[in-house]
DNA sequence: TTTGGCAATCTCCTTACTCGAGTGCTAATA
DNA sequence: TATTAGCACTCGAGTAAGGAGATTGCCAAA
């Protein structure tokens, strides 16, 4: 649908309207519009062109004697044509900063835990951080660490300075020699590839080794648990209790299916990354969603790099949710991130 | 307050009255103790216990012409005196056995989280389950990798066989052969140990040694993230939509308040911790908790253990909970998670 | 000591009704 | 032709009133 050619006065009208629906909840009459945003017509001339925008199915009225409210496309409208990102207050900045960057030292896990903390925190929305893609990471070492009878912890080094830590059994003891052997190996043949790619061809790889067997198929037998990225990325979700605040949540129903679907995390998580890809800010308004459960909210999500790494940081909040704000938060807080990632290069 | 002297009618009653309000969620009236309960005796007579019991401080009515419902002191009493653990299921243990031990090879931390939602799916409470503390844990050895320029992996090896690791950083490269010292020195000097006793002798310890002054600065400085078992311990929380549905959620305010709770995580953590000691199911009721957002709650914690070290799983509830079903599910998912974590050894 | 009976109490639900907000339409106006 | 004022109409939210139902406490009888 195009919607280039709204006229000025349409558009300026839809804009007042979504711009008091996000701060009230409540819907928006002509007389709200005539008087707060001062725009030199009778409240009449608004009615008949809300009238237009209702046709278009910009807006809609929840019933006869109520103002109208925007409708997904409606948002749609006004996010593609009308947003005009907010500037952050540089407290907001600090504070971002703060919580990101503070105690060196800490790992990326507890960063992104505070990143989706701020973002909660901030936004009052849902803050939601996705730990980097290891899958996309290119591998720049392996070791084999002997912790204990039958344990072996398998440590997966990757590029940009990340590490994975994984903790195998083998049945019975495991001579040194064979373990370091393993270990070269390993090296040798997978550098320089990222794991997405030794995945798919481990076993491949490690046909004609001179390894001990029972090292082998201890790779082979795990090797979803190491390779695969997504049983390591985590998904760190803050301020839920924002979420219940909100009259759109006011149904029990709504609420707990919501719930479950942020405990589940997998679905959600798995969405998000294929959504942000590349820089930009990604919107996703309601209907516009696959996942069912969220199909009257927003997301706002964007990504982070880590080296050439990539992650995903957003917002979740009810359809109508700040956009202007939350745009630029998003961002300045995958910058960020981004910015504090590589610092520690 | 010594309630050993109860009448026996006094405990009966006490006991149908407090097994009906749980399964009703409303006050419970002489009526239906009178007839579900086939006890013999009239609605007069039960109304005239009642009025006895509700002076003794252990039932109350919410007003004139309610029923009575349980005090936290006549909860207190029911889990006491009262309480016959309900035997589970074999349908009930096998799903507690197969979450919690399923696929091998698996971290601790995936085994918690699995633990935490087969508490929160079977109770239909919040299931909850911490990591090991690993103060407790003895050392076993400590290794330093570097990984990429600057950064620098240490693995903390625990005798249960366990593993820790952290990304340390450390400012300019680091000499191959100082870190293999500094990684001798350390297990020489540590080895033994608890990660407690070694978090507050450290410094001392690490006196007079031919140890890089560099790599010396880098552990004292990051002493806190290595050896405080607080940031490594976990919480998992599980089946938050349980506790929407109840009726005593249903007020917005007390929902938000212990979902802030549940989402900062490190107040839970302690009071859970100490709470739970050695093998024993430990319950705690209402207003006996110290955390204000969950006066009106109740907890049933139990500790597993892994080697020597221990750790805490529970749920949470309304104070109206199923207490005899929740006591015998919490031991058996203890023991349960103590084998599986045992047979990994 | 127990029980039947009864007045009293209080919540919850239903119904009816008013108030106010907002619309859409029509006719007048610029 | 575009805008506006005026007005009848619609519908939801909130309030008040009036039962219905449940349960109690107490008294007198068994």
């Amino acid at each position: 649908m195009a919607f280039e050619n709204l006229s000025e006065r349409e558009r300026e009208i839809l804009q007042n309207l979504i711009d008091h629906y996000i701060l009230t909840a409540d819907p928006v009459g002509s007389r709200v519009i005539a008087n707060k945003y001062a725009m030199g017509l009778s409240q009449a001339t608004i009615r008949n062109t809300m009238q237009d925008l209702e046709e278009m199915g910009l807006i809609s009225q929840p019933h006869t004697s109520a103002g109208r409210i925007p409708t997904d496309a409606g948002y749609r409208v006004f996010v593609d044509m009308l947003l005009k990102p907010a500037p952050l207050s540089s407290a907001e900045k600090t504070i971002i900063q703060q919580m990101i960057s503070s105690p060196a030292n800490r790992g990326i896990d507890t960063i992104l835990g505070q990143t989706s903390k701020v973002l909660g925190d901030i936004t009052n929305q849902l803050g939601i951080s996705i730990s980097p893609k290891f899958e996309e990471g290119v591998l720049s070492g392996i070791e084999l660490i002997p912790v204990a009878e039958g344990k072996i912890l398998l440590v997966v080094a990757v590029k940009s300075g990340l590490a994975r830590t994984i903790l195998l059994e083998v049945e019975s003891k495991v001579n040194t020699v064979d373990l370091k052997l393993m270990e070269s190996v390993l090296n040798e043949r997978l550098a320089g590839l990222t794991l997405g790619q030794i995945k798919n061809t481990l076993s491949d790889r490690l046909n004609d080794t001179a390894c001990s067997p029972k090292l082998i198929k201890m790779f082979i037998d795990s090797e979803t648990e190491i390779w695969d990225g997504k049983l390591s990325e985590k998904l760190h979700v803050t301020g839920t209790d924002n979420l219940i605040i909100q009259p759109e949540f006011a149904d029990r129903e709504r609420l707990t299916d919501i719930i479950k679907l942020l405990e589940e995390k997998n679905v959600l998580q798995s969405f998000m990354e294929s959504k942000s890809t590349g820089e930009g800010i990604i919107i996703t308004i309601g209907s516009e969603n696959p996942i069912s459960e969220i199909r009257e909210c927003s997301l706002v999500t964007s990504s982070y790099k880590i080296g050439k790494i990539s992650g995903t940081i957003g917002v979740i909040g009810p359809t109508r949710m700040p956009y202007s704000k939350l745009v630029s938060i998003v961002q300045y807080t995958a910058r960020s991130l981004t910015d504090a990632l590589s610092d520690k290069k």
